[in-house]
DNA sequence: TTGTACGCGTTATCAA
DNA sequence: TTGATAACGCGTACAA
């Protein structure tokens, strides 16, 4: 500061160049003013500088909520990227309330942030708040719970990819009669796991049957309601693919106090890998979503399109490639007995980015 | 801004006071100007606000890291209160790690944050580059892994009634050779745990026996050895206490392995309230540890700080009543065969603040 | 009740 | 290579 100033006997500009390594400085005066600085432990005023130059280094984040395993493990992949590029993130609950997101966006311009990376609240329907940011020319990514097309920076994982995987591993260990515990469709995540269910059966050349398909809230009670529904069909099925780990848990579950054995009887794939996927018995087949690549990934974006400033910028969409976890819950102990059908065009992984 | 000053030919100030609420205002003028600011959709920048009055709008949070089900459960308590009193908060981890922890500080002093949440990193042995904050005058509230002492701000679980609770119970169920599966003693939680084991035996007349204990880093292959060890002895325990719920599940996993039935044979109470612990057959008893409301506690405590402004505040320590959750790894078949010990002195519970 | 003038800490611009 | 000056957006004495 100005004290720095007096105490050398120079301008507060040579400080401040001193400071940010400014390419007009002297070497030895650089030197001295640092190690008066740490003296002094002098700390930059990150407020003041932002202020003068029109650029924090803040990012905002807003999610749904912390909790469960997905957004914390995403967050924590988000923080570890921006503080590791100088960033500091401001983080906001939308508590899956459209009113509550848009006061977050509020919030987070009036805290000046360089950028924001969101997640859909289950309550956003139209996203005109968006603009708000749009208008101000502050970057903006979009993560898992996305808004659809090609004029915004989105991060997903593919699900769809992650619904045809697991979906063909159950057709490979001999499952023909293959039901779906599907999730509600106007989130982009569900719907695509449902498309990856229905591809992998094409494929296979079994019949798009959507009798074998109950919509859910991924609860765990649901599941075990949606499996009691699909055992009391004319062909039960052998097996479930559940878009999310409670709702298979909750079916696995039930498939057991009806006296059926998992796999055998009937076999069970979630998805998210859960921590409690492994701990349940037997263990839980299931889809992980590299929560904390995802973050990585949404920072990277979010910084390409910060330092592009100015520079048209072309959105990008990027998707993630899915790990099916192969558990007990679906292996059957006779494995293999039919070949993986070969795949054709429509089982393809869509480009990743 | 200056558009609206020009707009309604008025000085800035006034639409500053507007905006702000002061006392001097005509009611007239201030709709005006609230309204103009509602169409132009003024966004009040909370930089130069902070700039100018020395005080943000901003809370840090420094935490080890952002997964399981501990610290993003307080991080949730801690932005649902933040934001309900108007701050926004920004996150950091130190990754169990000083050295990190301290550049966390710096970072969160260049942001000019208002205050300041701690859970110490597990390789924090001295807290010097706390006073750092101090002598700026900083709030600072310690939560969980806190800074012993009577002259710093504390949120706790009353981790030792916990302890106290817990092993009470298994006493109750009629257990009289109970283990302890401990954690690292430096840790204040894992020390009162073990204290609060230590009360309940001593209260109920039976021995305090250290070769009762096993210290373990808490990890779930730990459990399953700490166990196998326990059983060795001359007289092998008939339950065991561990000071978190993964411990205890590799115990329970060890016990069923050794073809020993949980609870008949061995009875397993655990601590945390992990989401496994519904999921493991049995479910397993365990300690919840309100983190929510921690987090809330922690606000509250440090907003308090920030507003007694240089008001003589004397520090306070907040320790949470834990809740004793009972399931079926620990609830004999005939239960209470024992009536439940009076209590005597040594079992009072800690104040609760 | 309103306006004027200045300063919070930093940096960009221009001149030396 | 360094210094003087103004400005970022807002709030607050003080005067009107």
């Amino acid at each position: 500061m100005a004290d720095l100033a007096r105490e050398l006997n120079v301008s507060m500009t040579t400080i401040s160049r001193a400071l940010s390594d400014h390419f007009s400085i002297g070497p030895a005066m650089k030197q001295k003013v640092l190690k008066l600085a740490k003296k002094y432990n002098y700390q930059p005023n990150h407020m003041a500088s932002a202020l003068r130059k029109g650029k924090s280094k803040l990012l905002g984040i807003v999610v749904p909520y912390i909790e469960g395993r997905f957004f914390p493990s995403v967050v924590h992949g988000i923080e570890t990227a921006a503080s590791k590029a100088g960033y500091n993130v401001i983080i906001c609950q939308s508590n899956e309330d459209v009113a509550q997101e848009r006061r977050n966006l509020d919030s987070l311009l009036s805290a000046q942030v360089a950028g924001v990376l969101v997640s859909l609240s289950r309550t956003t329907l139209d996203h005109k708040h968006f603009d708000k940011l749009r208008s101000r020319g502050l970057p903006l990514v979009y993560f898992d719970r996305v808004v659809e097309g090609d004029n915004v920076n989105t991060v997903v994982l593919d699900d769809r990819e992650g619904g045809y995987l697991s979906t063909r591993h159950l057709i490979a260990q001999g499952c023909r009669h293959i039901a779906h515990l599907a999730g509600p469709q106007h989130l982009n995540i569900y719907k695509n796991r449902r498309q990856g269910y229905f591809d992998a059966l094409r494929e296979a050349g079994l019949p798009e049957d959507e009798s074998m398909v109950v919509y859910t809230d991924m609860l765990q009670e649901q599941g075990a309601a949606g499996l009691r529904q699909l055992l009391a069909l004319p062909t039960p099925p052998d097996a479930v693919f559940a878009a999310g780990d409670f709702c298979a848990l909750g079916a696995m579950q039930e498939a057991r106090r009806q006296g059926l054995r998992v796999p055998d009887d009937v076999a069970i794939a979630g998805f998210s890998n859960e921590s409690f996927t492994l701990v349940a018995e037997p263990n839980i087949t299931t889809v992980d979503q590299r929560c904390e690549e995802m973050g990585q990934a949404a920072v990277r974006l979010l910084l390409e399109v910060i330092n592009s400033a100015g520079a048209a910028f072309s959105p990008r969409q990027v998707a993630l490639r899915p790990e099916l976890l192969v558990r007990a819950s679906s292996l059957r102990p006779a494995p293999a007995a039919t070949p993986v059908p070969k795949k054709v065009a429509v089982s393809r992984p869509k480009a990743v980015g």
